[in-house]
DNA sequence: TTAGGTTTCG
């Protein structure tokens, strides 16, 4: 006979135990009695921790008390469980759960006459053709508006916001989840636990989770969601028409066709009712200075400093602007070189910072992400003209920042890995052959630069009087030429030198010859800084041009400050129309 | 205990 261990049943009246099977009271538990074909159901009242035997078998004892003969002195039984049913009964057993027992040997008991339970207690093993069944109790669900302050509640809910799983300040990861449901009432959850596994797996806003045992406490005039001992979450897609299978990472979980109905039911809702499209987009399709979702690739990995981490990834399309690169450490950087290598022009760098460095660390390569509320910074630094865009994840879980571990199981992965497999690197590769266009980061791929080319050449409303004796020619042939040669050329402007205004014009120097930038305003504050702490020169006052007036700061450096009014045909005019000068 | 939704030091 199969062992069946611990298969859940559903309430006493549709229990599918097996036939030959009759339920056996506690007082006809007796020595001499058969009980091949009898099973015993009880409360689970006791369980200790497992054991492992002088003979690596493993071993577990628990007490189970008959419901129906709470009566009597004596109600309740040892239950000895070997083996590999007693591993497994460990992980699911719970005070309070209904367990059967079938297929027992029963033996005198050694404690009873300490511990004043049955005289005989009850062995069972998979060698002994056992099996323990355990019955699902029947949960209560509440919805979301009869929420009461200080119990402990199962509910179901649709996610409308989420923070993936972080590390706490305290000792635990820390999720914090807001759910709705169609009483129209919002609750935000806040849960915790040691193990990142047991955390409700929510990928993405729309999802659907059922909780049981979560507490419910008032917080700040609201109801607040907390977990609770014994809390257990089970999360689906809230995509209507997907398969109805659960994400959870309890051993042992309720799931009946009722069950499937009700997600089924909050899926039409949510669908009708919620909008649930959320800031997900694709590299091919960043923006500066936004936020946004990316579902992608590990590539590589480096540590940059104490408080930052880069992560390389790719999902396979090209973004539309140059993108930066984190200088870091050939050596601190993790992958596979040849990858990284062939990729070199499809991934980005992300940095992320604070917080998110931990989970960042431990992430593997070639694991599949999703890293949420990703900022994109445009920015250009000294020695470039041409600004590039910056990926970075902030420190802190606002708007739900993180990082999530996607399993290969995940639709999203699944549609991401066919197409990151249709990707042509030969085509990403070829982008070097661009030479100068490629350093201008203008072009994304042969096929963008080619349907720039196609829009450059279509005709346009301004008219060009000059040089009409020459030909277009395409900036392809312009660049496979040699110089000097006369070309006329039809092309969109993509980027332009210099970029700041400023930049056209030099400062030049007679005596020495040389020429230097024209300040910017930050160097015209350094250079306002340096003469702030030289004291005005008492000499250059009251000038045939200027009237001078000089006072003391009242404050502990005191500061000599001297005003210049600028005069006019030598003579001073109104207040308003005066030009001042500041020194000190 | 932790966090308790509402974007940034980089």
């Amino acid at each position: 006979m199969p062992v069946q261990l611990l298969k859940i049943i559903k309430g006493e009246s549709e229990t599918p135990l097996p036939s030959h099977l009759q339920k056996e009271d506690l007082k006809h538990l007796q020595e001499g009695f058969d009980h091949t074909n009898k099973y015993f159901q009880g409360i689970v009242i006791l369980s200790y921790p497992l054991k492992k035997l002088g003979d690596g078998t493993d071993f577990l004892k628990i007490v189970l008390q008959d419901l129906d003969d709470l009566c009597s002195r004596i109600n309740s039984i040892n239950i000895l469980i070997y083996g590999k049913m007693a591993e497994d009964c460990a992980k699911v057993i719970r005070h309070g759960d209904t367990f059967v027992v079938a297929g027992f040997k029963l033996a005198k008991s050694p404690t009873a006459r300490e511990d004043g339970r049955h005289g005989c207690h009850l062995e069972v093993s998979e060698e002994e053709g056992s099996a323990i069944y355990s019955v699902a109790p029947k949960y209560a669900y509440t919805t979301l508006n009869r929420l009461k302050d200080g119990t402990v509640v199962n509910l179901y809910g649709i996610v409308k916001f989420f923070k993936p799983p972080y590390v706490s300040k305290g000792t635990d990861y820390c999720s914090v989840v807001t759910l709705v449901d169609p009483s129209n009432v919002k609750l935000t959850c806040t849960l915790f636990n040691g193990n990142l596994d047991s955390l409700p797996k929510i990928y993405k806003v729309g999802d659907i989770v059922r909780f049981h045992r979560i507490k419910i406490r008032e917080y700040n005039g609201q109801m607040q969601g907390i977990t609770s001992a014994g809390f257990a979450s089970l999360t689906f897609d809230g995509t209507v028409g997907a398969p109805v299978v659960p994400r959870t990472s309890s051993k042992a979980y309720t799931f009946m066709d009722e069950e499937q109905k009700i997600i089924e039911e909050l899926r039409v809702w949510a669908a009708t009712n919620l909008s649930v499209s959320g800031p997900a987009a694709k590299l091919s399709g960043v923006q500066p200075m936004l936020y946004f979702d990316l579902t992608c690739q590990l590539v590589g990995k480096a540590k940059v400093d104490g408080s930052s981490f880069l992560l390389k990834v790719w999902d396979g399309t090209r973004c539309p602007y140059p993108t930066w690169k984190v200088p870091v450490e050939a050596r601190d950087l993790e992958g596979e070189k040849v990858v990284l290598h062939q990729l070199r022009n499809l991934t980005v760098d992300i940095l992320v910072y604070d917080n998110h460095v931990q989970l960042a660390k431990s992430l593997k390569i070639g694991s599949f992400l999703r890293i949420y509320s990703i900022h994109t910074k445009q920015a250009s630094s000294d020695n470039e003209d041409v600004s590039h865009i910056e990926f970075h994840l902030h420190g802190g879980t606002c708007y739900g920042r993180g990082i999530g571990v996607l399993p290969e199981s995940n639709p999203d992965v699944k549609e991401l890995k066919t197409f990151l497999e249709s990707v042509d690197l030969a085509d990403s590769q070829n982008m070097e052959g661009m030479g100068s266009l490629e350093l201008d980061g203008t072009f994304n791929s042969v096929t963008d630069l080619e349907s720039h080319l196609q829009r450059c050449q279509q005709l346009s409303v301004t008219v060009l009087t000059d040089h009409q004796d020459l030909n277009n020619t395409k900036l392809k042939t312009v660049l496979n030429s040699t110089a000097p040669q006369q070309y006329r050329i039809r092309a969109k402007l993509r980027t332009y030198k210099p970029q700041k205004l400023y930049q056209s014009i030099k400062l030049h120097c007679s005596k020495c010859n040389s020429l230097t930038e024209v300040p910017d305003g930050d160097d015209t504050d350094f250079i306002l800084q340096g003469s702030a702490v030289t004291a005005p020169n008492p000499e250059l006052h009251n000038t045939s041009w200027y009237d001078s007036v000089m006072w003391t700061t009242q404050d502990q450096k005191q500061r000599k400050i001297a005003i210049h009014f600028v005069k006019h045909d030598e003579m001073l005019q109104q207040p308003e129309d005066t030009l001042l000068m500041i020194e000190g």
